[in-house]
DNA sequence: CGGAGGATTGACCGGTATCAATCACCGTGG
DNA sequence: CCACGGTGATTGATACCGGTCAATCCTCCG
């Protein structure tokens, strides 16, 4: 049981900050100058030449792929402190789209490299890096796999609130800067679908929907139990 | 399209044999004895120490975790060639099971750190293999993503398909050495729906079903087609 | 030749997507 | 300060795909 509820509750995190953000900020980013985006505007797109990977300052990013009909999947959000676009391709393999107001550094993967070449232990941790990505995509995989929409929308605020909870936030109190169909299309399912299993949820009165942008968790053990477990963490 | 392409055909693929699998082979298999496994045996467990990561020698085997239901989730399947069980973390991730009977070469974790701290080059060739990783993992997501049962049966067949073309085998003739269960676990489906779109290729004249291991594709065009494309590669 | 495990096929039901209408929030301009 | 407009969210009706349960069927080995 424990070990599934770490499963289900790294599912939908990005990677973790980790130390990979402590060292690249000793290490490589001196010089690097803070870039800034618009909401909606494009960090980089699948298939840009991959010169740079970007650190978070402040704002919210996703990273997504376009299936061949355009149905779009999200991989995850990028919240500050958080890497982006590491991976040994020469090409991004994803899209990452500013959600809000943007700022990150730009961190040149030629400083990363000359770094990893000279220092094993950086590049350990590039490797380390990565490999706590692959979990979590393999989590996102496991979170979606088999689960109704109902689950999927608990272990997303579920996921959303032990993110709170590692930030030092009030866990009970969940901010979406992302609209409905970025959830959607993170959980593989419908805008209306997100929609309709939010509000069942309150008819439950396990959460409160405050704003568009704000949810209160009213009863953790409730959204646990439909999970098949009476508590988390 | 061609971006596509590669996509759909990569989603199934474990990752590449690349250099690493030579890299081990050169350095750090000298004194590793093969193991073998009889079908259904586990190599290894989730959340067993990881002391060791391994090289298929001979046979196939499943990577899968369950969820709290009890559901599986199939990641891949491990071919010869493959190295499986990487990633940084101290214990396995997920479960390798023997598909058929198997043959393995044990490759201590603690060989690759000491080579890897040794040697940065070693060190990025880890990288770069996780990441391969990480893009499969990320392939099959979108693979299963939004695509209907019949669409995930059929890009399952072409990614068999391809692997065969690269290894230099009849890209039309494809062996199944796994259940029907396994090929549904790995694409969200249950198996009767597999045999339901295995049994509607055949009946469009795109597959014939030789046996129940052995798959004849027909009409290549016609399978691509149903992914909404008219060729590939 | 027979048995057992795996695969196929069928009937039925439920959950989600889809299409469409209405509502809520928020920024803007009068 | 309030009315308005637009974007995003919610709610509703319906159709269909795929899950489930159950009954054969096939194939491989002993």
């Amino acid at each position: 049981m424990h070990v599934t509820v770490r499963t289900a509750s790294k599912a939908l995190s990005s990677k973790e900050p980790g130390r990979i953000a402590t060292l690249i900020r000793e290490n490589v980013l001196a010089g690097a100058a803070p870039a800034v985006f618009a909401t909606k505007q494009h960090v980089f797109f699948e298939g840009d030449e991959k010169d740079c990977v970007f650190l978070i300052e402040q704002g919210v990013l996703a990273l997504y792929r376009t299936t061949a009909e355009g149905k779009r999947q999200v991989f995850g959000f990028g919240l500050p402190g958080d890497v982006i676009g590491l991976g040994a391709a020469q090409v991004h393999s994803c899209n990452a789209q500013a959600i809000t107001s943007l700022e990150v550094r730009r961190l040149p993967t030629s400083s990363l490299n000359r770094l990893a070449a000279e220092d094993p232990d950086f590049a350990l941790k590039l490797y380390q890096a990565v490999s706590s990505e692959l979990e979590a995509a393999r989590d996102l995989l496991m979170a979606l796999s088999r689960h109704g929409a109902l689950e999927r929308v608990t272990i997303f605020l579920l996921t959303m609130s032990r993110r709170n909870a590692l930030n030092g936030r009030n866990p009970a109190l969940i901010t979406l800067p992302m609209m409905r169909a970025d959830i959607a299309d993170l959980l593989g399912v419908t805008m209306e679908t997100v929609s309709r299993c939010l509000s069942k949820l309150k008819k439950c009165r396990m959460i409160e929907i405050i704003r568009y942008t704000t949810v209160q968790i009213i009863d953790m053990n409730g959204l646990n139990a439909l999970l098949g477990r009476a508590t988390y963490h």
